[in-house]
DNA sequence: GGACTATCGTTTCACTTGAAACAGATGTCA
DNA sequence: TGACATCTGTTTCAAGTGAAACGATAGTCC
C-alpha cells in the first residue's frame, strides 16, 4: 500500500472549494431572498446596473459571467418585480437597454450596504489582511484553470 | 453620490469564489467524464471508499457533504457501472454495505493520481505555500458560514 | 436590391438538483 | 406485545440549469 492509495477529499482543493462555495451560496441567497425578495442572478444584474446603467442584455452576460439564458431569466424575473424597465436601443433594435425604475433603484440602494456587511460577517476571522490575500489567491486560481480550459489540458 | 453607491461585483467575495469554482467544477467534470466516465459526486464516493471501505450510504453522506439523494443517484450509477457492489448489513438490514468490485478498485487507483496532477496544475501560480493558505482561508470562510447559517444571522 | 452571415434575446429541451414523501427496518417505552 | 418514533435509502416532484434551436434584426458582400 504506498500513498498513493491514501486519498483524502478533506484535503483535494476542488473538494473544500465546492463545499465552502455552496455553502457561502446557499447563505446568501436565502437572505437575498427573504429580505428582498430577489434571486442571486437578478441580485447580480442590479449589481451591474447600479455602475452600467443603461446596458443590454448581452452587456450584462459579459459583466457576470452568467450564461444568456440566466440573464434572460434574471432579467424577465426583475422586469416581473417592476425593479427594471427596458427600452428598444432606437440605434439597434436587436439591443433592449435596460435601467432602473424608482423603485428598482431602491431596492439597489438597500440591498448594496447589506452584501457588504454580509460579507464583512463572512469574512471575519480570516485574519490580517485576509479577504485581500483570499481574493490575490483566488484570482490566481481562476487564472491556472482558464488556461486549463483553453489548453483542453495538453496531457489528454 | 456616496461610496455606497458604487458596488463593484468583481471585487464581492460571494461572487468571484462562485465563478472561479464554477470554472474549477466544470474543468474536472469534463476530465473525469472523458477519461473515466463517471460524475463528480461519483468520484467523490470513490474517494471515500477508498479510504472508508465497506460503508454505508449514510456513512458516505456524512463524509462527503452531499445530500442522500445524490448519493443515493451516484451509488446507483456506480454499481450500474460495475464498480461497486452492496450488501445488506446482517446486522441491520436497512444498512447496505458498500465496497468496490476489482473493477471499481481499478478505477480508483487509476483516478486518484490523475486527480492530483489536476489538483497540482491548478495549483501551480499560487506561489509559495500558496495552496496551504488558500485551504487554510477557505476553511475559516467555510467556519464562519457554518456560524452565520447556525445564527440565522442575528442582525436579522 | 438580394443573398448570406452574424448577433441579440427568448424559448425549448433534456438533465440535475434538493426537499419532501415514501417504504422498509429498527429502537423505545409502556 | 403493541404503539409509536426514528433511521436508511429510494423515488417523486417542482424548480433551476446550460446547450441548442429559434425568430428577429443588423451588417456584409456581390
Amino acid at each position: 500500500m504506498t500513498d498513493d492509495t491514501t486519498f483524502q477529499l478533506d484535503d483535494f482543493l476542488p473538494y473544500r472549494l465546492s463545499v465552502t462555495m455552496n455553502r457561502v451560496s446557499r447563505a446568501f441567497a436565502r437572505r437575498y431572498a427573504d429580505e428582498f425578495g430577489i434571486s442571486i442572478a437578478e441580485w447580480r444584474v442590479l449589481a451591474v446596473l447600479g455602475s452600467f446603467q443603461p446596458i443590454s442584455s448581452n452587456g450584462i452576460v459579459e459583466k457576470t459571467q452568467m450564461d444568456k439564458a440566466k440573464v434572460s431569466r434574471a432579467v424577465a424575473g426583475l422586469l416581473a418585480a417592476g425593479l427594471l424597465r427596458r427600452s428598444v436601443d432606437p440605434a439597434d433594435q436587436r439591443l433592449l437597454k435596460l435601467a432602473f425604475t424608482a423603485k428598482g433603484r431602491r431596492t439597489y440602494e438597500a440591498i448594496v450596504p447589506r452584501a457588504r456587511a454580509l460579507e464583512t460577517v463572512l469574512t471575519q476571522g480570516l485574519g490580517q489582511d485576509g479577504r485581500a490575500r483570499f481574493l490575490t489567491l483566488l484570482a490566481a486560481l481562476d487564472r491556472q484553470v482558464r488556461a486549463m480550459d483553453q489548453a483542453g489540458d495538453l496531457a489528454s
